[in-house]
DNA sequence: CGTTACGTTGAAAGGGTTCAATCCCTGTGG
DNA sequence: CCACAGGGATTGAACCCTTTCAACGTAACG
């Protein structure tokens, strides 16, 4: 296990996203073994892409660092964002059933990943049950966040669109032991309106609202988070939040 | 195979379904291996829970007959209507990955179902691998449908979505082998708004004007499309058509 | 046959889009 | 190091689509 690339990229047992990443909850030896599979590329660049449509599925990625941006284009070839991914995510499960890629994954940012070739990945969860139970669980998160948005776009106003999406942010950061009250979002604002179905120009004014409020400031891909309650409120969410789910 | 059950309730040998639901594409041993597990009760009658959120996740649905709606609720107590399945719908995926449903599903109208308990599926399924593949199947066209909805409710104005919607029925309907510019669709104005994230005021105005138009007639659950070409133009749906791909 | 829930229609209000002009940041090249 | 270009962000004003509210029709059910 003390290979000379461990020098240079962590393990699967020394990385700071164990907690959330594939490896939760799976034994020291099992993780060792997962470790085994992961291949550590170097990273991409920005506007590099991890897969695209039609592409043959052949590997999972889990985010290491940076973010990701799921897209696909309508039949009017309009851009439709799906999502975004963020360190400890794992994306390339739209690929699985049809052994197709169904998403286009771009990088925001310089990100690195571990990439986890899906014919090994699933030899291997034959034989780690816990392994197993973790790609059905990211699977699952998936779909769970697939319906937040469709909820999100259903229900929701501009100004609750907004909250919701820069508070969920928070929560991701939270989620994995980082500040959530200011972190980087290397998320485009024509990105972010178009995730939520609205125009560059309402999110813009809607951030310079929640700004003069002293709620959030989003600037330069960096956020602020000023006054969290109102920021939850604004949101639509209870006002009694006990520990804040996650969905990402 | 010769039950006398069979003589009430058609097998998946001889149902007329066979083609779009699960038994697609396999051998007629594995159908009467299907067959065989296969729990057909009486039907739900309008109004029934098939299950409800949170139920431990026990069976799989095919319908055979009926209609039955998908949905949640939000934070805030509206209900959130994530889909419609008609008959040749598999239903129940939803509880798969963390062992209980996430939706609830309610029968729209008397609706008989063939219930498939998953443990005995997924046993077989081991030994068919035709029946594996179906049911990966069906879960992708899952996902494919939500990310319609997603797009519709992204990209789409009133008019388009309300086109849309029923174009992508009677592409439903013609699949199945029925008339698909003639069928009866069981599903309140008020579900259907839901769905589309608009109002029942709103859709009633855009069937009034498609209706006045000579383009669909949709009064007291019965479709009717007099003007394909004009549907699909106003869907913002490519004019050449071919074949017209499923999502359901 | 009445009650209830769903559907329709109208008028008014509001929220988001559209279009256009301007600003600002980033990266590039001289 | 500075000037310039280009894409993204911002801001304003007008418009338009959808919602809202309210009243009325109508179908379904006991």
């Amino acid at each position: 296990m003390t290979k000379i690339k461990s020098a240079f990229k962590a393990s699967c047992s020394n990385c700071g996203l164990q907690k959330i990443c594939v490896p939760t909850g799976l034994k020291r030896t099992d993780i060792d073994q997962l470790d085994e599979i992961v291949d550590r590329k170097p990273p991409y660049k920005k506007n590099e892409y991890l897969y695209q449509v039609g592409q043959k599925f052949n590997s999972i990625f889990a985010i290491r660092a940076g973010a990701v941006k799921l897209f696909t284009y309508s039949d009017s070839g309009e851009e439709i964002v799906h999502g975004f991914c963020l360190a400890g995510d794992v994306v390339g499960f739209d690929g699985l059933v049809n052994e197709e890629y169904t998403y286009n994954a771009i990088a925001l940012d310089t990100t690195s990943v571990c990439n986890m070739p899906y014919d090994q990945l699933a030899d291997l969860a034959v034989k780690i049950p816990d392994l197993n139970h973790q790609i059905m669980s990211a699977m699952s998160k998936k779909m769970f966040d697939d319906r937040m948005h469709s909820e999100l776009l259903i229900k929701r106003n501009a100004d609750q669109r907004v909250a919701h999406f820069i508070w969920n942010m928070a929560e991701r950061f939270r989620n994995r032991g980082y500040a959530h009250d200011e972190f980087r979002l290397p998320i485009l604002h024509r990105d972010f309106a178009l995730y939520l179905g609205l125009t560059p120009e309402t999110v813009s004014r809607i951030l310079a609202k929640f700004n003069s409020e002293d709620i959030v400031c989003w600037k330069k891909k960096q956020v602020q988070i000023f006054n969290e309650t109102a920021l939850k409120k604004i949101a639509g969410l209870a006002e009694a939040d006990p520990a804040g789910q996650e969905f990402g």
